[in-house]
DNA sequence: CGGTCTATATATAAATA
DNA sequence: TTATTTATATATAGACC
């Protein structure tokens, strides 16, 4: 009955681990259906399970959907078709100082970007995430539900691009 | 305030429509990281606007997981890596892949980095952060305090293994 | 587009079949 | 694994910045 909060961070229980995966699975296809739905989106879910148990869902379909991404270059937020007119400055010009210490930071030029951050000193990498921990908090700290207790591991994860 | 029920259908005025996509697709890439992060799953979402911008989200990445499906839906799970037996190997690889990430988000071409971090969402911010706090790990050590300034720094934590 | 706020709609953890 | 129940935790519509 969640009756209590329930932490977001890796479920030891195999029972409960499934049953969660399956839940949250369920609900997360329902939800996407909602979104095609009602903005005449196209969006695929991808899933596989621990076990290795593959579930899909797509609308149209999970193929039209999945070719659709291998067609185009995947930058989020990027795939500007330009129907709108400019609609992409996500966070835009409300991070300021942080952003130019991570263009600092991991800018060294755009020259030593090719080795990655492997160049950077421990200290630098504090500072790097300090600025982006800055940007986080400006950007929209609600999202993390987590902010205020910052304690025990209930963060999410981030998924890539 | 969601005085009352919203039907599920397709929404007529366009702005509404645009602002439903937006909350949703954050939504739903929220849950599917909790789900991952719960269940030790993978998964990827991808979606389409309307208007045709394309947001994608993953875990571990959006590709993997899009390669894992196109592997063929028999695909086994190919969960355990790095079994190496090498610690430095493990290590090694651990640093790549957050390295791979951060350069994914960031780099997104290396035109985009232009735009600085401008371009990223919020839960891509989360997991540049992880990617880091991952990196710093291996590194070894321990982050000392933040930049000079720390001011209002509420930042959360995204562990990311 | 993103953030904020708030009243409600939904999702869902745990127990149980 | 799926279904049901039900107390709570979350998501989010609509207004506005």
């Amino acid at each position: 009955m969640v009756r209590r909060r329930v932490e977001i961070k890796k479920i030891e229980e195999k029972s409960r681990m499934y049953t969660t995966f399956t839940k949250r699975r369920q609900g997360l296809f329902k939800k996407t259906k909602v979104l095609c739905t009602m903005c005449e989106a196209e969006a695929a879910v991808l899933t596989f399970s621990k076990a290795g148990n593959a579930f899909f869902f797509g609308h149209p379909s999970v193929e039209s959907v999945v070719n659709r991404y291998a067609a185009g270059p995947s930058s989020p937020a990027s795939t500007n078709t330009g129907i709108e007119g400019n609609e992409h400055e996500v966070v835009a010009a409300s991070i300021s100082e942080a952003e130019k210490k991570i263009v600092e930071l991991m800018g060294k030029g755009r020259a030593a970007w090719d080795n990655g951050v492997r160049n950077l000193e421990l200290f630098e990498l504090d500072e790097l995430e300090s600025a982006i921990q800055k940007i986080k908090s400006k950007v929209g700290a609600q999202a993390a539900e987590t902010i205020s207790n910052g304690e025990d591991q209930k963060a999410e994860f981030c998924g890539t691009d």
